[in-house]
DNA sequence: AAAGGTCTGGGCTGTCAAGCCCAGTTTGCG
DNA sequence: CGCAAACTGGGCTTGACAGCCCAGACCTTT
């Protein structure tokens, strides 16, 4: 069924995908067109239509294409998948490190929001993704579970939904308020939460780091 | 320098906003058209060109509209200031007791997210609603701590930025979930991490409701 | 009654974008 | 070599939409 794609072909259709990829996660989905895509990718119409033929084959590309990036991300070595709070600590402190982190909000979060309403069919592609994001900080609270640094009667399905919901809503905050602040204190607090059931520490005695 | 009004222009034009809202909570702002926007309020092409002349223009007052009335509604007696946990609580049970509730997301903040990287110019128009929404949740904190019920140490600005930054989040997952869940876990989240900040409770004895 | 805001219902134009087609060239695999 | 894929650089149609204009009717206040 795949139409066959030589090595070179893969090579056009990753660099097309690569650069979409980048141009709607900076300006959206909408103000986005074919003639920009040409130009950032270097290829022409006729290229563009051989390996998307219609706008929703390119989004729906772009999102698995960010979805496989950013759970990658997380489950790098970085993060010791989330098997300690200095692995939330970690991920919080990247994504507040620099400015340019928030400004564009979250590469697939963005992009759900704008396109959640409307008739593109999209929705199991954005709610896999998602599922397996939450399941990677559950995984890691579980295992913190086991190693005995997480109170038994915590419950990591709903930690794991707070603090990527902490995530996706304190982007938003920062994006509106143009300032990192509201992200750092989503992220921290609901880390500090998290803190509340370890057994090593009170949870209320240590605070997570700025200001 | 406002255009003269009589009654019954305002009347009209408040039909048109009221629907206009409504339609592009419903659809997204891409997905509404002039013409969807006539049938809906009931009105002609010149009406709607005669009290919004641009698109920017009405999307601009759809944002004020809903500004106004997500904070009227979060300063309603219904939630006593949010001066108690209590507040908290009736307001997560509010966005959490019907499905239909979460199925568009926030009436402010899908918007947001849907216009935020366009170059219109909404930032300040934004930027104003969400600091007095969190403001409301940071007073009702302070007052707790006022009244005692809230320790000295607790940040109030820090955990008015967790609690919106918990809902927005909570929205778009129980959007592209379909399910409430993600909603419960981060708003109750949220707030039983507030209680771990009350004096009253030892905060880890007593948790918020579903399952 | 006069005036000015309100309103209809249609038409018109410019613009922009998506999708599609083609003639011809280059590349690379078998 | 031969063939198929990759690729160029256009052009073309179609559709959608925003913005704009108008002739005339209606309503309300002065």
């Amino acid at each position: 069924m795949p139409p066959k794609l030589t090595g070179r072909g893969q090579a056009t259709r990753g660099r097309i995908l690569e650069h979409a990829a980048e141009l709607i996660y900076a300006k959206g989905v909408h103000a986005t067109n074919n003639e920009q895509l040409r130009r950032a990718a270097g290829v022409s119409g006729s290229q563009l239509n051989h390996y998307f033929p219609t706008k929703e084959s390119l989004v729906l590309a772009v999102i698995a294409w960010q979805a496989e990036r950013v759970l990658a991300f997380h489950r790098s070595a970085r993060f010791t998948s989330f098997d300690s709070l200095d692995g939330f600590r970690e991920w919080a402190k990247y994504y507040t490190a620099y400015e340019r982190s928030y400004q564009d909000g979250c590469s697939l979060g963005s992009l759900a929001s704008e396109i959640i309403k409307t008739d593109l069919d999209v929705h199991e592609e954005l709610a896999g993704a998602f599922d397996q994001w939450t399941d990677i900080f559950r995984d890691g609270l579980l295992q913190m579970q086991r190693l005995g640094r997480l109170d038994a009667d915590a419950d990591p399905t709903r930690l794991s939904n707070l603090l990527l919901s902490a995530y996706q809503g304190g982007m938003l905050l920062a994006q509106i308020a143009r300032d990192v602040v509201p992200l750092e204190d989503a992220l921290y607090g609901a880390i500090d939460y998290v803190q509340t059931f370890t057994t090593s520490t009170s949870g209320r005695d240590v605070r997570s780091a700025p200001v």
